[in-house]
DNA sequence: CAAGATTGATGGTTCAATCTTC
DNA sequence: GAAGATTGAACCATCAATCTTG
């Protein structure tokens, strides 16, 4: 067995305070290292590529909502998990950088709908790629059953974590 | 079966890019969305109990470096994978709210000790308990099996992301 | 009065530069 | 010269306030 830091940090509260029940570390602090780890990692690989963290996933997101590559700043900021303010600040940055374009929506004067231009796309899909090899990368230390069944278990907990959030 | 946000993602990139290997959002994209849904409840708890994510962290770190609740700069911001500079930067909140105090280092003059106050010792201690609680509460989806398997595969995937990062 | 987007103030982080000590 | 800690500049986030439109 194998003692990682997470094992580390169960092990001091096991004398710091022994009567703690420390067993929800065991996958909430994996997870938010894993977490922080391969966000530090993925950083370095976008920022090698040119790019940063919060400009590639507004690409994505919106590369992904084919067939029009259009979104509205609400849904991507509801998608990214960030402010709406955050998103208007990513947003002018990759409208300088001619990546998206900010189109008045036709059947509501308040709304936007943020399109993909062809750069955009270009870029989107060229990063993706490199993105995707190295996540993969990643993952090369679990079998083909141990990935599909840390899969279905991260998707029950997400399914008990998300409505406590939202609510 | 029940579809969540990642599913979602995953079939959009199945329509807009159907040759795209997409295995591994199933597992990092969940990874990444629990820890941020989970930080962003933890945050909350820890607000509604006068203090922040980023001052909890230093408090239970210390506090589990039992007997002398000490550690290094360095140790700390290494533990919390933070940089240095933002280390300094808590401490100075926390010394100033009499929950830790600097001391020289006897054996290095560079170094510094920081110390729990027993205020800070009391605090944390406090606190570690009610986060464990909402932490627990996340977990309440998954049976005692569903929960030690799950710890086993984020042990085992963060013995390969580790290294990746440290390197 | 609510909803979408923007703005400005504030806060915490990283990063590079600096100072001291090993 | 390298390591520990601090400082200040730049960056990006949130949050509350504002403006426009439904």
């Amino acid at each position: 067995m194998n003692l990682g830091p997470i094992d580390h940090v169960q092990a001091q509260w096991q004398t710091a305070r022994p009567e703690l029940d420390t067993r929800s570390i065991a996958v909430f602090g994996r997870i938010d290292r894993l977490s922080k780890l391969a966000q530090a990692e993925g950083k370095k690989l976008l920022e090698s590529l040119g790019t940063s963290p919060w400009e590639y996933e507004v690409l994505v997101t919106l590369r992904r909502a084919a067939p029009d590559f259009e979104l509205a700043p609400r849904q991507l900021s509801e998608a990214l998990l960030v402010s709406a303010g955050a998103l208007t600040n990513r947003l002018d940055h990759l409208e300088r950088a001619q990546l998206v374009e900010r189109h008045p929506d036709p059947t509501d004067r308040r709304a936007l709908r943020v399109r993909l231009t062809p750069r955009g796309r270009a870029r989107a899909d060229e990063l993706v790629d490199a993105y995707l090899r190295r996540e993969r990368a990643l993952l090369d230390g679990l079998n083909a059953r141990e990935r599909r069944s840390l899969e279905g278990l991260l998707r029950k907990l997400l399914m008990t974590v998300e409505p406590v959030v939202t609510a």
